[in-house]
DNA sequence: AACGTAATCGATAACGTTTGCAATGAGAGG
DNA sequence: CCTCTCATTGCAAACGTTATCGATTACGTT
């Protein structure tokens, strides 16, 4: 693994073989019209100083480059999972994967982040790009495709069906007694958090519950926002028997909460989450959820961005993918303590 | 989200300010010499227009890139520690993160992926990179940090304190009363495989066991690669009554041939795994294994390689970092299944 | 008024690659 | 022997940026 002088570039091929750097692109690139002879010369030249094609050089210089872009602004254990989706949409079809994520921005909560990853690999580096959980806007002068956009964009993008996904966690409540149901909702630019809510309120209207406006809290998706609300909601006398977060970030903390304010869950306290990640089967007790399969979004994400590319997509640009319900031991019908 | 046509460039916003790129390029990198209404046209040309610098035309014309890059075979949920741990250490230090994976050797055995990875990259992209668990040697004309590297290897790198680590699981298995104890050993040309065998062996040596090579397997990491062995193993009369698996994805692969064959864990068998991945606490029982945290490895490889670009480096090239033993359900003292 | 000096800015040559175009040469057909 | 064609190759201009160097201007000094 030694560090060596400088990298070895087409002219030092060139040089080599005896052509121009010319006949070596050509030769690289498989083009037309190379006389065997020259192509052998010029190979040999590649295999024996170790070259290889800048990145960099190609980009500038080509319009399209076989590389897709990805930019993220943290990688949580859900980022893991679209990545994995993301390489086996891509695996074999002759595009790489460039995951560009900047340090000023990781741990920090700021607005445009998108934008600013997006304008340094559109330039030329990417053919395309995928963008995780945007929080605003994106323009780009390649194609986009949004995984869990904002509000109201009309852009290429692939979510979960977070509407039909908190009907039935609200179902699975109302089904186990319960009627009086805390509802702590995400960041409201994205269209995830609006679903989950509107998934809420459909779930109890077509059960006869009224909504009840103060048994809602108003988060961002960021667990920390959760604290207060659930304290809020805890601290009431007539207290929900039962509390649905917009994600499980969230959700854990109520249970956080929970513990701390020496509520008992589930028997004093149902919690249903949203999103099914790893810690939540940790959590104790288990937390009950909303599975939205993150593998699966990345996959498609990628097979729509790569056929945007090609220009051969004709599927619907904006996808829904289905959800299930995972139930686990921190939902109960209400008054069990009591009854206990 | 609209794609609009083409990205702005610095000439268009020379252009718009009515100076020249020279000028449009010293406003963007704060050199010293432009006049204060200068700037004040400039900044407000580059807000208009949105304008944001190439990464891929700087990264040509420059030397220094501030973007470090990580080059990857595949996305495990341990390269999402290793991820949380480089971009942890980056924050805040103007360095940027680049993630090349390339589609064709993603689920794909190939030798030299590194190098090739590197080489796209490494051209003038980044200033240095990381390579997790690369296959071979590497060159580069940037400095590398490897994580996890080969056997023998001189290049900066971050390991765990594999040897220590395998002792301690092995010691946990004689502490128990074990005495025949098979191995499932990992690709060979990895210095983390070796020193878990040297571990292994050394253990039993320190106890006055000796060391049978036919309870020794010799599998790749690859889990598919540990099915044949762990039924060579339980198939015999005199079979082991543990079995340490050098990576927790082979040790889950043992579990699952166990209990292929109705032989039950840990009644019949126990198995200590190494790694310590999430699927490990999920497992039915739970996997005792030796956690090493990817995380941590990831945070100083991201320290080393940023000082050793700047040219800061002082401490060790090569550093070693401590495990620790995580009992779960797949371990208990022989014969428990007789005694019971 | 003439000159020197410093501040500001623009033209231009790179960086490594691809590509249109022209040049060269060989072989074929007359 | 001359032309025409075609295959093979090199030249040079881009791509968007930065660094060097020289040109222009403004200002202070004598």
């Amino acid at each position: 693994m030694a560090e060596v002088g400088a990298p070895v570039t087409m002219s030092d091929v060139a040089r080599a073989a005896g052509v121009s750097t010319a006949t070596v692109s050509r030769v690289v690139n498989g083009r037309y019209g190379v006389s065997a002879d020259t192509v052998a010369q010029v190979r040999s030249a590649i295999e024996r100083l170790g070259y290889e094609s800048s990145l960099v050089a190609t980009s500038l210089r080509r319009s399209r480059t076989n590389v897709l872009g990805l930019v993220t602004r943290t990688f949580q254990s859900y980022t893991a999972e679209v990545l994995k989706g993301v390489m086996k949409a891509l695996s074999g079809s002759g595009f790489d994967l460039i995951i560009y994520a900047n340090s000023d921005l990781y741990e920090t909560y700021a607005e445009g982040w998108e934008q600013r990853h997006l304008n340094r690999l559109s330039g030329t580096l990417t053919d395309g790009c995928i963008v995780v959980t945007p929080w605003g806007e994106v323009r780009s002068s390649t194609p986009v495709v949004v995984i869990d956009p904002v509000r109201g964009s009309t852009a290429p993008s692939v979510t979960a069906d977070n509407r039909v996904g908190a009907t039935s966690a609200v179902e699975h409540l109302l089904g186990l007694g319960h009627r009086r149901i805390g509802f702590i909702a995400g960041r409201s630019s994205l269209e995830s958090a609006w679903s989950r809510e509107e998934g809420y309120r459909e779930a109890l209207a077509a059960a006869g519950v009224p909504v009840d406006p103060t048994l809602i809290g108003r988060g961002d998706f960021n667990p920390e926002s959760a604290a207060p609300l659930a304290r809020a909601l805890l601290d009431r006398p007539d207290r929900p028997t039962a509390i649905f977060a917009a994600s499980d970030g969230m959700a854990l903390k109520v249970l956080q909460v929970a513990k701390e304010l020496g509520v008992s869950v589930p028997d004093d306290l149902s919690v249903v989450g949203f999103d099914n990640i790893p810690e939540s089967a940790f959590a104790e007790p288990g937390l009950t959820t909303v599975d939205q399969s993150m593998y699966r979004l990345g996959y498609e994400a990628a097979r729509m961005l790569k056929s945007l590319v090609t220009g051969e997509w004709e599927g619907q640009r904006q996808m829904l993918l289905p959800t299930s319900l995972v139930v686990r031991g921190s939902t109960t019908p209400p008054g069990a303590a009591a009854r206990a």
